[in-house]
DNA sequence: GGGTGGAACGTAAACGTTTTCATCGAAGCT
DNA sequence: AGCTTCGATGAAAACGTTTACGTTCCACCC
């Protein structure tokens, strides 16, 4: 009695469930008169409809899951914003589920998925292909973000790392001149990273062939971009400009030389890549790869709702990679420093 | 066939689906060579137990859901995180939705969560005692996140807003020396906005109380920051020090300030509230009240899982406060600008 | 006026689990 | 040997819905 279920709001209404069920779903087979009653009856009880339940025969639960390793950051926080936001314009929720504690931890959490979503969005580093066969239900459509894995069995969606680091290293080369490009790179087990990295000896290669290419290693966390500063300037051989694989390190540098004395960009230049919120307001403000993650999440989901609506639909083999472009402000030299452009604040 | 359920088990190894449960449970009553038997044809059978199915008969879903009004910026980030890590601590999952768009929708996001989570947390301005009882279902473990709610029903847990800004104000007047201190005030209609000007109001009346007080409206927005500042420029007078109720206001304002020439805080001191993580990457680094967010988070699904091991257990019927405290850096002129520190990327 | 058709409604099966209860057999005891 | 006891197992109910299938009833048509 401590929950109102269908069957009280029939026996209130004076009706068998099935009509209740009708009436309040808006499928036909019901008098308008007694329809108005069951609703009636319905809202004055406070019936709610047992999801579980629901979805048990429905084989439907209007909810998509994520399972993402780490809640943390920027762009996680931008990356489910995303998701979220085209779920609820399809009228989809979002179960999330951030399990980094290894590939168990990861493991119980799909499992749990199972009858609870329609669909899965995944990023994870852990989920190989051997993975996702033991632990994802054989029908259920799933969307990988940001993964090595191809073919056809799930569409994936990729950052264009390769890209956007190319492209940043033209720029620092070709508009702004300068030969001697330093990268700060990312862990190596690190998919993006690697694919950062790449993007940096191709471009490299193909604009100042001749200059030696320079990496020290970070780990993606400020305080590595920090090391990584002062180690260059221990080196007793400054670089003209520094690429740092992602926005943390980038700024980690940037205070090393700041505390060290050395101009920024005057004497070198300092450029990041993800263009978190942050890098606006560090000053000088920070030239970087601009990812939209938000829309990331968003074409994530429209992918899988496809899905969704047309199970079998042969899906794009070719993985889809979201494009990005690189921001010039001030750390890169190119732009005389300006004001800051006040913008509105999200 | 295309799923595999607990019935395909039980055929394959050649028992009931009773005995499968049994053993897949870890509950008694299976020899522990037929369960090895079932856990392998499990495993061989790739079967994965149906959430909804499960959770109909065990009145348990181990998910908790949240009702947030809008998914932006650091604050419900850090917030969302906060949840899910203390939830994943204790083995729930989290459902969250940001439903904004209105009461309506609010209300429909709310009834979805029947049958799908054990509790709830709720962070909505919308969140009213009468919209509470209506969409709420009746037994439904629920706390309140912010609200102006008291009473009994719901535990609430309040960021301590009030306190927040009067050690704020007490730090300006008392540790600074400054009297002239205005504020940049929040919306009208938030709460957190009125609490953060009423601990203004007090601190002012407590520790300057010939001084006027002073204050111009903004909209917890940059841009409305950086409009408060050209205001209080163009009122010809500047007082010595600003208080804006969030950091994006302070934001906005110091960079009006700073393209107009005025210096801070030699000339003009501007504090914030929230310590968002842009606040210590400014220049100057934004003194400013810092509320951990994340702890909110996690003390909101503390309570609430307390309330699911002991639903009657009597709920303290005070409202627990969250405490802040202020983070001293450079804006307020109250230290010199020193060397920003580097602390470990989180 | 006796069919015919269709709309309104009820009955019951189904979804995939868990759990209570009954059954069965073996082991232990006198 | 006859009884009890207990552990392993299966049968079936239950959870709260939706929906296929009947049934009833009324209007309509010839």
């Amino acid at each position: 009695m401590t929950t109102v279920t269908i069957k009280d709001v029939a026996r209130e209404a004076g009706v068998s469930v099935a009509s209740v069920s009708r009436a309040l779903n808006g499928t036909g087979g019901v008098t308008a008169e007694t329809e108005k009653r069951i609703r009636d009856v319905a809202t004055r009880l406070r019936y709610i409809p047992h999801g579980a339940a629901r979805s048990l025969i429905t084989r439907r639960t209007h909810t998509i899951g994520a399972l993402l390793p780490d809640m943390y950051g920027e762009f996680f926080s931008e990356l489910i914003r995303g998701i979220d936001l085209a779920a609820r314009a399809r009228g989809l929720h979002l179960l999330v589920s951030s399990a980094h504690d290894g590939v168990e931890d990861a493991a119980a959490a799909l499992r749990t998925m199972r009858g609870r979503v329609d669909g899965m969005i995944i990023l994870s580093p852990r989920a190989d292909a051997s993975f996702l066969h033991t632990n994802l239900p054989e029908s259920l459509p799933t969307v990988l973000l940001n993964s090595p894995l191809r073919g056809p069995r799930y569409p994936v969606l990729n950052i264009d790392n390769h890209g956007g680091a190319y492209a940043m290293v033209r720029h620092l080369a070709v508009e702004c001149g300068y030969r001697d490009i330093a990268l700060v790179a990312g862990p190596h087990d690190n998919y993006d990273a690697q694919q950062r990295e790449e993007g940096y000896r191709a471009a490299m290669a193909a604009f100042v062939p001749d200059a030696a290419s320079r990496i020290v290693r970070g780990e993606f966390t400020e305080e590595s971009g920090y090391r990584a500063g002062c180690e260059m300037m221990a080196s007793g051989k400054l670089p003209r400009a520094v690429f740092a694989a992602n926005d943390m390190m980038a700024i980690g540098c940037l205070l090393a030389l700041r505390e060290a004395g050395v101009r920024v960009p005057e004497e070198v230049a300092v450029t990041g890549f993800d263009d978190i919120p942050i890098a606006r307001y560090v000053t000088p403000a920070l030239t970087t790869v601009q990812v939209r993650i938000v829309d990331l999440g968003r074409s994530a989901l429209e992918r899988l709702a496809a899905l969704l609506d047309a199970p079998d639909q042969a899906t794009p083999p070719e993985a889809d990679t979201l494009g990005c472009h690189v921001v010039v402000r001030d750390s890169c030299g190119a732009r005389s420093p300006g004001k800051t452009s006040t913008k509105k604040a999200r």
